[in-house]
DNA sequence: GATTGCCATTATGTATGCAAAATCGTATAT
DNA sequence: ATATACGATTTTGCATACATAATGGCAATC
């Protein structure tokens, strides 16, 4: 069963992130049981290495998987998700505090230009091009905190929340309010005022949970 | 092969708990090569449930693996636990500004019932009983922000930690300088004042950071 | 008719076997 | 003497096989 995909990863992790890509996709749904056996059929391998993406896929929370009872795809309840949103709104206001306290001079003006990246992005009304530099935006926030540990946990943290957000860029205007928002947060920053780049980002943040709504399915935007 | 410990989970989650303590006892030292076939021996079972150990160990940061490569016992840089101090000390602080926030008043009596507790426990001295009184202590914080994902978050970082905290309590007149911190956290708390909560346990915390000074290797504390 | 207990089936947990990659030692060439 | 290449050994990754716990259906009983 030999299929050279990637040199350099096992199976295990191939798995892992195909299994991951399919109940974001939202083919996966919540509450799913995801048979070992029927994982392998699937993917044309033996139970070993699913069993081995399941339990790495459960150390990020997309399963759930209990002893002797198998795995099933999680069910995110209204109040997780609250909790899941409020994290990372404390998160990444913690790391824009502590951007705008660290971040060398380079990547203060990294993040401008960027800013201005984005500001012919939203006059062209691109949105595909917004969210994905919107992603590039926080996550130089991320690095800018020079914490390895908060920006491990801030991405792992985004990458849950994707399938709740998927939607969100598609409504009118939404670019340009998260832009002027974004504009805020720079400006702290790039004048190292901490406790005002702390506020931004999280009014910021707190408005990207409130354009959700209450919980409600997961988009099911394809990959 | 039947040992049966615990019924209700698996040789996998009890080789990880074991493997754990032997890495955190300091038994298996930082950069030791973490051989599949001499942790099976030495547990008296097969590969396969220690590689699932060995892949839940890897997703807490506690042991390296990588693909093709085996699996190592992590060896924490002088920098990333700076990070992990850092990480540690905003999320606590964090947690006690929405402790501060959203405590119910249950809560904050119980809060304050602690801290009288460890008051008596600090005037007789009892530096083990405070030890655990404060892992205690810090816990309430977490479960007060009402916040999961934070809370596991800070458990997971403090129980991360711990080994580099270990003799951290057996210094003279520690506790009672730990005390007066958490004197102020509680006030701030009990008082509903948000900030004046985050300022009082970053303070808290970066002193616990200091007092570890540079890194150096982590305790050998028995278990 | 509902409930409980038993048995067949299914799926998970673990052990074992095998193939490929990595590591280590040795020998050879420069 | 150093570096490189080759081969043996070790170890990981995966597949397969087996044992045991969980699940579901059926029947017997209240």
């Amino acid at each position: 069963m030999r299929q050279a995909k990637f040199e350099g990863s096992t199976q295990s992790d191939r798995l892992a992130e195909a299994i991951a890509e399919t109940v974001l996709s939202g083919e996966f749904q919540p509450g799913l049981r995801l048979d070992e056996g029927m994982l392998a059929e699937r993917y044309g391998v033996s139970r070993t290495p699913v069993r081995e993406a399941l339990r790495q896929l459960a150390s990020t929370g997309l399963i759930d998987v209990k002893p002797r009872r198998g795995a099933t795809v999680a069910n995110v309840t209204s109040s997780q998700l609250e909790m899941m949103f409020g994290a990372m709104a404390e998160i990444e206001a913690t790391c824009a505090r502590l951007a705008a306290m660290g971040m060398t001079p380079i990547e203060r003006r990294r993040l401008q230009g960027l800013q201005e990246t984005m500001e012919a992005i939203v006059l062209r009304d691109d949105r595909d091009a917004y969210a994905a530099a919107n992603i590039n935006f926080h996550t130089q926030i991320y690095l800018g905190a020079h914490n390895e540990i908060l920006s491990d946990f801030a991405t792992a943290l985004r990458r849950r929340l994707a399938p709740f957000r998927r939607a969100q860029f598609r409504t009118e205007g939404r670019s340009s309010r998260s832009h002027a928002e974004h504009a805020a947060v720079v400006k702290a920053i790039v004048a190292c005022d901490a406790s005002a780049a702390h506020a931004a980002m999280f009014h910021h943040m707190s408005l990207v949970e409130d354009s959700f709504g209450q919980l409600g399915a997961p988009s099911r935007a394809t990959a």
